[in-house]
DNA sequence: GGCAAGAGCATGCATGTACAAGTAACCTGT
DNA sequence: ACAGGTTACTTGTACATGCATGCTCTTGCC
């Protein structure tokens, strides 16, 4: 018999993968793009002051933020550094662990997340939806997504 | 009225893309450690050789890849050298655009992608399936990928 | 034919991230 | 109480990538 008579489900896992690693790149490339452009942001760095606006008493540690960003822990001590330079955030000492650094988010850090928001949500809006015109096949998937993950 | 009394499909979009960037990072970062511990390879290689492996006569202009790998035209410059200094493509000068540059796959590089490409498949396929075992509201999203992409 | 505009690729530089090693604080067993 | 191991973060270093620019070649227009 040929060696593979029917692609493989690796293969076909693998054409999916592609797929959708395309689409992810080309989202996040303009979602970058245009919070830098328009508000001085990072993707990370918006990501950040996402999850210290909504975390109770706008803090979170290294750690925490480091798994919600699913990024390294210099990664991230780097990252805040940037917020701090830029007065969105300010470090705050655990009272009950030494070692611990808060990062707390400012009222300015608040500001800038939310007008950054609108940008962020509008730019994903409209490259899904482009995407999905581009290529009717990945319709499905967002349809999916939208429904189960929104 | 309140300033938003019911989630706006904004918000939704967003934490959408979130737990699908969060799948997209995890899943990447395991194949990437699975290429390179295995076989020495970094991501962006080996999906460089398929290209190339399934191109006609195995070969591709710059630009074709960089298209093709979503990745900047400079990258793309430094990519290939990696992989020539690995004797896993040559350069070629195309006949009739003394500017452009044809990459191409050699013996080594089709044998390379050959090994790695299992590798690739099956780290695919268990981080995937871990992923809608860890999180089950994933797996109707797999489900449709799976049907609609591949 | 020659010149300007553009295409294709290379290079200098900046950035964001990961890995590894370092430092300080905590914890556990004895 | 203290020694060894662990946790939390920082820092040195390396690297892949993007942007801006430079160089070579091509194309179109006069």
């Amino acid at each position: 018999m040929p060696t593979e008579p029917t692609p493989t489900s690796g293969d076909s896992d693998a054409r999916m993968w592609s797929r959708l690693t395309a689409l992810h790149a080309q989202v996040e490339t303009r979602l970058a793009a245009a919070l830098q452009r328009r508000h001085g942001l990072g993707l990370s760095e918006y990501r950040a002051l996402g999850l210290l606006a909504e975390a109770p008493r706008g803090e979170l540690r290294m750690q925490d933020l480091a798994a919600g960003l699913g990024l390294n822990q210099s990664s991230v001590t780097r990252l805040v550094a940037r917020l701090h330079a830029a007065d969105f955030t300010y470090r705050d000492a655990c009272p009950d662990d030494k070692r611990g650094v808060y990062t707390v988010i400012t009222d300015p850090g608040r500001a800038r997340r939310q007008e950054a928001r609108a940008t962020y949500e509008e730019t994903l809006g409209t490259a899904l939806d482009e995407a999905a015109a581009a290529a009717p096949d990945l319709a499905p998937l967002l349809d999916t997504a939208r429904r189960s993950l929104g």
